[in-house]
DNA sequence: CTTATTCATGCAACTTCGTGCAACCTCCCC
DNA sequence: GGGGAGGTTGCACGAAGTTGCATGAATAAG
C-alpha cells in the first residue's frame, strides 16, 4: 500500500467514524504505529486533521485551530491577563483586542471596577457579560474566524466614535526593529485603527511573541507605551524594550 | 474513546442540557469519576466551563444566567432551532436575532450550507465561528447584557447598509391582536430595524410565547411572515396566525 | 452538628508519543 | 548492472500522557 493511498484513507475513517484511532487501523492494516503516527503527524501539519492523545479528530478549521492555540501557554495568558486587568482604573474606557489572553483579562476585571470596555471580539463581550459593572461596546465587521473578531472597514469606522484611555493589544510578534506584528493583513489594519483611538496602547506578550516578526506590520514600537509580560521572560528579551522607553509589567 | 472527544462530548451536554453531573456521566461512559473531574477541572482552566460541586456549568455566567432560562424547554428551542435551520436556502443572506433559540438555529445549519448570517449576538457569532461555510458578519452597538446582544442606534445604524432575505426573530410574545413584542424597548426598536432590513421575517415562538404580550411591542402580525412552533404545539393557539396569513412550521 | 458526597492530590500501572537509528525500497543516473 | 540519493518502515528507548485507586480535606445536606 502506498503511503499516499493510506493517508486517504485516514482521512475517510475520519469522515466516516468522526474519530480515529492509530492503534485500532495499525492493527487493521499490519503496520507499525509508529507509521500510522507518523501520518497523522504529517497530515496534521498541512491542517487536514486534528491531531489528539491516541489517534485524531476531524479538523474543524477555526474552532480546533484556535482550541490548540488556547491550550498552548494558557498559564502564561491567565497570568498576564490578570496583571494587565489590574492596570485597568476605575471609570476608564478600554479597547481590547480579541484572542485568548484578551479573554483572561476580561475575565478577571476586578469584580467592582465601573469601566467600558470596547471590543470587536465577540468572544470578549461573551465573557464580560459575566461583569456587572463594565459596559460593553461592540465593534461589528465580518467576522475573521480564524482569530473571532470582527474585521474590515466597518470595525474601523465603528471604531472612529470612540476616544479610549487605553488599548490593550494581542499581537503574534514584537521586536525592537520590526515593532508590532500580526498574520493577518485586515487584522493588522484594526489593530492599528485601534491603537490610533486610544490615549496609550499596551501590548499582551507571552514569552514566545518576544523578539518574533510575522507578515504584516501593525506599528513600530514607539507608539506602544507599554507591554505585559510573564514573570518569567528572560531580562535580556525585555532590555530592548525596556531601552525603547516602553514601561514592562511582568505578571 | 479519545479523551479529547471525550471532553468535547462533556461540552456538548453542557451547552445542550444547561449543566452537567459528574457521577451521572461516569457512569453513563463507565469510567471512574475521577477521570470525569480531572476532564472537569482541565476544561475549567480552560475557561470552557465552570466548575462547581457536583459538576459543572457553561463557562460564561452569561450563558449561566441563560442557563435558567436555557433549561426550561430547551428540548423544544433546540427543535425549533432544527427547523427554522432547514428553512435556510443556500446563497441567501440571514439576519438571526439574540437568544437561546438562535444559537440553538446557528449550531444546526447544514454543514455545507453556503450563507451569510447577520447578527448583532455575539453569543451566535462564536456558535458560527464552528460552520465551515458560513460568512459572519456581526453588527456591533452597545451590549445589552439581559438577551447578550448589541442594541442601540449603531446596530440599527449598520443594518442599514444590509438587504437580507429572511430575519429569524426572537419574542417574548406574540398574539393574534398584540403582535410581536419583547421586554425591552431598545431591543424592540432593534428588531423593528432588522425585521425591515429583510424581505421575510420568520418568528421563533416556543410555546410559552403564544398569544403572550410584553411591554414594548415590536410590530403588528402582518409584518410577520411566518413562524416555527414546537410540533405539540395546541392547534387552537395557532390558528389564529394562520388566518392572519402566516405559514407556520412546526419543528 | 452529623453524615454522606464530592474533591484534590499523590501514586502506580499502563499506554501513547517523539526521536534517533538501521534496514530496506524505489528511482534515477552513470 | 552498479550505486547513490531520497524516502519509507519498524524498533528501541526515554518522555509524556492517561487512568483508577487510596487518602484525607472540603463541601453540601439533613
Amino acid at each position: 500500500m502506498l503511503t499516499s493511498q493510506r493517508k486517504n484513507l485516514i482521512l475517510d475513517r475520519l469522515q466516516r467514524d468522526g474519530q480515529f484511532v492509530a492503534k485500532t487501523f495499525s492493527q487493521e492494516l499490519r503496520l507499525s504505529e509508529d507509521t500510522i503516527r507518523r501520518d497523522l503527524r504529517e497530515l496534521a501539519s498541512e491542517g487536514r486533521l486534528q491531531r489528539v492523545h491516541g489517534g485524531a479528530l476531524p479538523a474543524s478549521p477555526a474552532v480546533a485551530d484556535f482550541a490548540g492555540r488556547q491550550r498552548l501557554g494558557m498559564e502564561g495568558k491567565t497570568a498576564i491577563g490578570r496583571a494587565a486587568a489590574a492596570l485597568v482604573q476605575p471609570g476608564q474606557v478600554v479597547i481590547l483586542d480579541g484572542g485568548t489572553t484578551a479573554v483572561q483579562l476580561a475575565r478577571h476585571l476586578a469584580p467592582n471596577l465601573r469601566a467600558t470596555v470596547v471590543t470587536h471580539s465577540p468572544s470578549v463581550a461573551v465573557a464580560l457579560v459575566a461583569h456587572r459593572h463594565v459596559e460593553v461596546v461592540l465593534l461589528g465587521g465580518r467576522l475573521f474566524k480564524h482569530s473571532i473578531v470582527a474585521v474590515g472597514a466597518a470595525v474601523i469606522e465603528a471604531a472612529a466614535q470612540v476616544r479610549a484611555d487605553v488599548f490593550f493589544m494581542g499581537v503574534t510578534g514584537i521586536h525592537p526593529e520590526a515593532g508590532l506584528s500580526t498574520g493577518d493583513l485586515e487584522e493588522a489594519h484594526v489593530k492599528r485603527a485601534l491603537s490610533r483611538r486610544a490615549a496609550e496602547t499596551i501590548v499582551l506578550a507571552s514569552s514566545e511573541k518576544l523578539h518574533a516578526a510575522s507578515a504584516y506590520v501593525i506599528a513600530p514600537l514607539n507608539e506602544v507605551s507599554g507591554m505585559v509580560v510573564e514573570v518569567d521572560a528572560p531580562e535580556d528579551l525585555i532590555a530592548p524594550f525596556k531601552r525603547a522607553g516602553l514601561t514592562v509589567t511582568r505578571a
